[in-house]
DNA sequence: TTGTATAATGAAAGCGCTTTCAGAATCAGT
DNA sequence: ACTGATTCTGAAAGCGCTTTCATTATACAA
C-alpha cells in the first residue's frame, strides 16, 4: 500500500542516544529515568512525531489497555449513547474501546471469532437484551469462554446466575411504574406494544406490566399485548392492529411503546386512525432520544441513562468488579400522556 | 487480568505434527499445501479454537486488512448510518473497520494521535463537514502526514485540490434544488436554518441557496439565513429567532433545514407560534432519518444515501483509488412542504 | 534409470515493543 | 577510602505471527 516508514523506537533511541529500553521507559512514565535522559528521548519524540505502535505494544506487553464492547445496530442512537459512555470512559481511564458490531439484535449472527481474534483485549462488554432461550447455551457458552480470557460485563440483561458481573435494566420494575403511572392518570386500558415474545428474562416488561395489571385489578387484555421490533415502523404496525381489530369503544386509552422509536410509529397510528393525542390516547416511550421533547406532543419516555451504563460497564470491566448493579432510570414526563379521556 | 493463555500458532503447529510456517500458510489459505497437512491443521484449529492474533498479525504482515474510520458524534445517527455502511463494507472486502470518534465537529479535539498510534492502518477514510478556515492548516497537515503512511479518503467535502480522494457532498447542488422545488411549490421566502458560517467550502449549502434565490429573482433576506448546530434545540432556536424577530407579514413560508433533528426543532417552533404544518409552514429537512416518514406531517427530506457513502468510502481506501466523487441523493417527498399559502 | 522442473515444507529472521536481569554509576555511611 | 544500598541503564529474550530462502519430496520427461 503506502511505503513511508513510521518511526520506531529504535529512531529515538538512536536520536536520542539511549537504549530502545530507556525510551520504552519513559513512554510508559516510568519514574526510574535521569531527568536529562527523559528530556533527550521526549524531545526526540516530538521531533519525530513517533507513536509507539500500538500492535506491537499489544503483542509484548502484559496489559493492553484495551477494551471491547459489542453492541447491535448503532444507528439506534440508544445503542450509540450506550457506546459514547463506554468510549468517554474508556478514554479517562486511559484505555482503547474497540467496537465490535453485530449485525442483528436476534443472535443469529453472534460471531465471536471477532471478540476472540483480538487476542489483545483486556475485557469486553456485550450487550444482550435478554437471553434468548433458543440461543441460551450458545451464548452462555461464547460469554464463559470469553470469560476465561478477559473480565466481561454483560450490559442489559442479568446473568448473573451464571456468574457474569453487569448492569441490567430491570424492565419489569420499569414497566410496572410506568402502568402505575398511567393508573394514576385514571388509565384503564394499557397496551404494551413492542418486545419478543421469546423473552423469558425475570425482568422482562411483561412481568412489571401484568404486575401492574393485577394490582391495579385491571383485566389482562390479550389484543393489547402486541409484540415486534424496535422501530417506528413496529409502533405504526402494532398499534394498527390493536385500533382495526377493536371497536372504538375497546381501544385502549394508553400505550407504553418498547421505545421511542416504535412511540413514533404509535403517533402515526393514532393520527391515522383520527385519535389525538394526548387528549385521546396516552403514549410513553423510553430511551428519552434528542428528539423526544420536540416531537408533538412531546414524549413522555424514560431516561435509562444510556451513557452512565456504558460508562460503568467499562469501568467494571476494566477494573474487574464482579457484581451485578441495577441501572437507575427516570421517567421524564413530557406532554403525551394525560388523564384517561374517560373519565377526564 | 486473566491468566488463562490462548492458543498459539506453535500450539497448533505441534498439534498438527508440523512447522509454524505451515499453519500460517493454511491460515492465509494458500494453495502449497498439501491437502492431508491441511486437514489436520485444520483440525487442530478447530479443536483448540484457536484465533490468530490480529496483534502479532498485525506486526508481522505486511497487510493488516484493517481501514479506520473517524467519525463525529456517534448518537447522530447520520454518522452512524456511515459507519455502518463503511462497516459493511470492510467486512464483505474481508477487513477490519475501527472506529475512531471525535468528540466535537468543531475540529477542536482534533486528535490525529489516536489514528497514528493504530500503526497498522491500511487505510483511513475520514469525516469532514468542510474545511474550517481557523483549523485549515493543521487538519491538512495531519491528513497530508496520514497519507504518508496509508490510503486516505475524505467524505464530506472535497479535498481534491490538496490531492485528496474522497468523496464529497455538493450540498451547493442539493441547496439549489431545494430551493428550485420550493419555488415550484410558491414560496417566495425561504429559510435556512443550521450550518456554520465559517463555512467557506464552495460546496456548501449557502452558495446552493443563494444561487435558487437569485434564479428565481427572489431577493436574499438576512434574517431568513440563521446559523447554528444540528440539533433539534439549533431548529427551534433557530427558527424562533426568525419568527419572534419578524411581523408575521414576513415570516418564512419556508425552511430548509441542515437535517432531520434540525427540521424537528422547526416543527416545535411553529407549533409554538400557531403556524400549523404544512399549510402555514413548509420545512425540509435532510439525512432521512428512519423516524423521518413518522413525524407529523411526514417529513419532506433528502436521502442521502450515506450508507453508501460509507461503503463507497472503504472501498476507495482499500483499493486506493485517488479519485474524488460526489455523492447522490434524493430528495424524498413526503407531507411537510405544501404550495406557498398565499398563492394556494 | 537419470535429470530437471515443480511443489511442499521448515528454519530462521524479523515486525516494534515490554520486561527481566545483571552490570554500571551514584550515593550514603563509617 | 571502602562497603553496601540505591538508582540508572542497556543487552537480550521474548510476544505470536508472516515471509523469505534453502531444502526436501514429487513429478514428469527424456
Amino acid at each position: 500500500m503506502k511505503r513511508a516508514r513510521h518511526a520506531t523506537i529504535y529512531d529515538i533511541a538512536a536520536e536520542a542516544g539511549v537504549s530502545i529500553a530507556t525510551v520504552s521507559r519513559v513512554l510508559r512514565g516510568e519514574p526510574s529515568v535521569a531527568p536529562a535522559k527523559r528530556e533527550r528521548v521526549e524531545n526526540a519524540i516530538r521531533l519525530h512525531n513517533y507513536r509507539p505502535s500500538s500492535a506491537a505494544r499489544k503483542l509484548a506487553g502484559t496489559v493492553t489497555k484495551t477494551v471491547g464492547i459489542v453492541l447491535p445496530r448503532l444507528f439506534n442512537p440508544y445503542y450509540a449513547m450506550l457506546f459514547t459512555g463506554a468510549q468517554e470512559k474508556a478514554r479517562e481511564m486511559g484505555y482503547a474501546l474497540s467496537l465490535f458490531p453485530w449485525s442483528s439484535l436476534d443472535m443469529e449472527s453472534f460471531d465471536p471469532a471477532l471478540l476472540l481474534a483480538e487476542r489483545c483485549l483486556e475485557g469486553a462488554v456485550v450487550y444482550l437484551e435478554y437471553l434468548p432461550p433458543a440461543d441460551k447455551d450458545r451464548i452462555l457458552h461464547f460469554l464463559k469462554r470469553l470469560k476465561e480470557f478477559m473480565n466481561v460485563a454483560v450490559i442489559g440483561c442479568d446473568l448473573s446466575e451464571y456468574g457474569f458481573p453487569g448492569i441490567f435494566i430491570n424492565n419489569a420494575a420499569l414497566a410496572l411504574k410506568i402502568v402505575r403511572y398511567l393508573v394514576s392518570l385514571g388509565h384503564e386500558r394499557i397496551a404494551l406494544i413492542g418486545g419478543s415474545e421469546e423473552d423469558t428474562d425475570p425482568f422482562r416488561r411483561d412481568a412489571g406490566y401484568l404486575e401492574g395489571l393485577r394490582e391495579a385489578q385491571l383485566p389482562f387484555t390479550e389484543s393489547y399485548r402486541v409484540w415486534g421490533g424496535d422501530t417506528p415502523e413496529s409502533g405504526l404496525l402494532g398499534l394498527n392492529g390493536i385500533l382495526d381489530g377493536l371497536k372504538p369503544s375497546f381501544w385502549p386509552t394508553a400505550v407504553i411503546a418498547l421505545n421511542d422509536l416504535v412511540a413514533l410509529g404509535c403517533f402515526s397510528a393514532a393520527a391515522a386512525h383520527g385519535l389525538s393525542l394526548p387528549g385521546d390516547l396516552s403514549v410513553i416511550g423510553c430511551d428519552n432520544l434528542v428528539s423526544a421533547p420536540y416531537l408533538a406532543p412531546p414524549l413522555t419516555s424514560v431516561d435509562l441513562h444510556q451513557r452512565r451504563i456504558g460508562a460503568r460497564a467499562v469501568e467494571m470491566v476494566i477494573s474487574g468488579e464482579s457484581g451485578i448493579e441495577e441501572a437507575e432510570w427516570d421517567i421524564v414526563v413530557r406532554g403525551s400522556c394525560a388523564p384517561c379521556p374517560s373519565r377526564g
